[in-house]
DNA sequence: CTTGACCCTAGACTTAACTCCAGGGATAGG
DNA sequence: CCTATCCCTGGAGTTAAGTCTAGGGTCAAG
């Protein structure tokens, strides 16, 4: 029903250290603390600690994940489009990373697929010499 | 012919304060120093710099660079396969990121698509539905 | 009553790649 | 000579998301 932070911590696979974190950012209170001062979390505390996490996963920031959680708190009187343009925001982040990283992933296997490999000194190396070109 | 820290960085695009820090990582030696102490860069450093800022738009970090500018210099003494386990490494590096972000986007997108993204409340928006669910 | 496992705080440290700052010197043009 | 513009150094600050440390308190078992 309620644990330490060392529980929450283990169940969620992440350090304490990280919960004690979250905290200070304001993204997850304890459900309140024993008289020795420990952090004592319930369930919800749980279920809102895998939010926070999930929404790592799916590449939000912790500042993100505060503003989903500040519509969350009160979604009664939170249109859905604020949800979905948070939501849209990030994807078109993720796009532009994906764009990039493809960008450099056509350009690097261009001029690595040129390149022999082989054990004969580097003087020629298609790889050096593409990133030494003159034009660009 | 050679120039002052200025005009590099500027035909680079680079700000003045990057080719210093550049210097610092030991990656660009300016050709000399004029009386006054002013670095003065040649037409040579105006392609290493080049070279260093294509390496990086490739997605090398600066430590990797210093690596290949390392077997650059040494070029004759360095096999083809040298520089291209490097660039191999980075490769596969740029696909791991290329493959999370695709599950990210695979994941957000889905998510999102099911949100009506209406100005109702969010009461059962699906995306918060989704990051709260009880499984997973 | 002691031991070991757990927890507390405040604050410093980490990484990468810059970026900025203070305080001052160099150089060119008028 | 004065001024504007350039440059110098050493060191501090930035960002994100933790991670670690020192020094100490709590709690349950034996």
């Amino acid at each position: 029903m309620s644990m330490q932070i060392g529980e929450l911590a283990s169940k969620c696979g992440v350090r304490i250290d990280t919960v004690r974190y979250y905290e200070k950012q304001k993204l997850l209170v304890p459900s309140g603390r024993t008289e020795g001062g420990y952090r004592i979390y319930s369930k919800v505390a749980l279920r809102e600690l895998r939010f926070i996490l999930r929404a790592k996963s799916l590449g939000f920031t912790l500042k993100e994940i505060q503003e989903l959680l500040t519509l969350k708190i009160d979604r009664e009187n939170q249109p859905c489009s604020s949800v979905k343009e948070l939501a849209e925001v990030k994807l078109k982040d993720i796009e532009e990373k994906l764009t990039e990283l493809g960008r450099m992933h056509n350009a690097l296997t261009a001029i690595t697929d040129a390149c022999c490999g082989g054990e004969e000194p580097a003087t020629a190396c298609s790889i050096l010499d593409a990133l030494d070109k003159e034009d660009s």
